[in-house]
DNA sequence: TCCAATATTTAGGTTAGTCTAAATATTTTT
DNA sequence: AAAAATATTTAGACTAACCTAAATATTGGA
């Protein structure tokens, strides 16, 4: 139905909307995907015919209901393929994105429908972003940055900021992954660094790291 | 490295290769290609000049040892992808091939040694036919007709000839599929009609039945 | 062998998606 | 509020992969 390139361009498109609320300008949209401005305005009207999008001349473009239900659907065929590498094929988390840069456009139905319930229909993907179910619909999760947390508080680890392989694997090594449960022991005012319990561990950590660790509450 | 209509003509001119040893055609590759012949050459030329194939004007062309190195390990995905789909998706082994025909494109060396280790290193995909190994080696199989059995040869299914719905159909209901072994008790000599053993099963198959089930001997 | 049928290639055109350079709008600065 | 800076669009061109129609080669039969 829609082209790859199709495909990116209203992906992108949604991310950018989420980001800064309200239009996308065509720079925007052509910084991001490494393109011209130019080759921006050509598809932006050519999905704005298709009435994926609305747009202005000069007034940059906002996803119609129709582009936002194609975009979602492959955001959710991205992190479910990046569940599925981390999950089943013990990929590192940090490996997966161009690989399900490429499945996401894999066309079947059935496909993600099975894919999903062998995955056991997860909520996030192992960068702790949340998953749309098959109608779009992404759950309006409560996340916060770790270092937003005030002594006491609990949180489980939904994702990072930071995605360098020195972070994550600092993260590995204090046992710190998607799913993991911690909670803020203490926090010293002056620099904002914490002490968190982490399983049965207990540790100090910046600031730095604390403000790249997002975490949800409930 | 190469485009995705380029690996395509390079695994179609292969399946041709093997099917009628020697060159393959134009007007072969454009019937299996669904295309059109002036399309074939052109793209046959271009793979010509990337030394994919060699190709003298009118006179066919066949993959150069480059060329059938790109075609095999196109095969191997397509075939690693089926055997995912129908061993762990559940797929039908009947409706796997449009999938897989999307998911061979998909480039990244991890991914398939990683697949592959995970299905447990397939031998065969869900038709039976063999699945190239990394260096594109095809290990040689003694691949039979059933109807090519006498009576009291053993035989293991591998794979089938015909692929209609009505005929795997047939198959399932009596529970013969891919790696299921089988011995001629009896063959009628006037119409090729045999008395076969599945299981704790003996039944009567049709000539036409016994030609279009390929089993492997040892 | 030579002609007709068939196969193949060439020539020239189309579409999607990109680009550069130039033109035009919008926004910011003074 | 006008000029300068920036953002956006338009015009025209390019490539990959396809197409149709016409030209040319090869092959098979009388």
């Amino acid at each position: 139905m829609f082209s790859l390139a199709e495909e990116n361009y209203l992906k992108t498109i949604y991310h950018l909307e989420q980001e800064s609320k309200g239009g996308v300008s065509t720079n925007a949209i052509a910084e991001r995907m490494e393109t011209k401005p130019s080759s921006v305005t050509d598809m932006v009207q050519k999905l704005a015919e298709k009435k994926m999008l609305s747009y202005k001349k000069y007034k940059g473009t906002t996803l119609t209901s129709g582009g936002k239900k194609i975009a979602t659907q492959v955001i959710r065929k991205h992190r479910l393929w990046e569940v599925f590498l981390v999950d089943k094929l013990k990929f590192h988390w940090d490996e997966v994105h161009e690989v399900a840069e490429q499945l996401e456009h894999v066309q079947s139905d059935k496909l993600i429908t099975r894919l999903d319930a062998y995955l056991g229909s997860p909520d996030f993907d192992p960068h702790g972003d949340p998953i749309p179910d098959k109608d779009g619909y992404v759950k309006p999760t409560e996340k916060k940055l770790l270092s937003e947390l005030k002594k006491k508080q609990r949180g489980v680890c939904v994702g990072v900021k930071e995605t360098s392989s020195e972070f994550l694997q600092y993260l590995d090594k204090k046992n710190i992954t998607i799913g993991t449960k911690m909670q803020v022991l203490g926090k010293e005012f002056f620099d904002g660094s914490m002490i968190i319990q982490v399983g049965k561990d207990q540790f100090f950590i910046s600031k730095i790291i604390a403000e790249n660790i997002y975490v949800q509450t409930n």
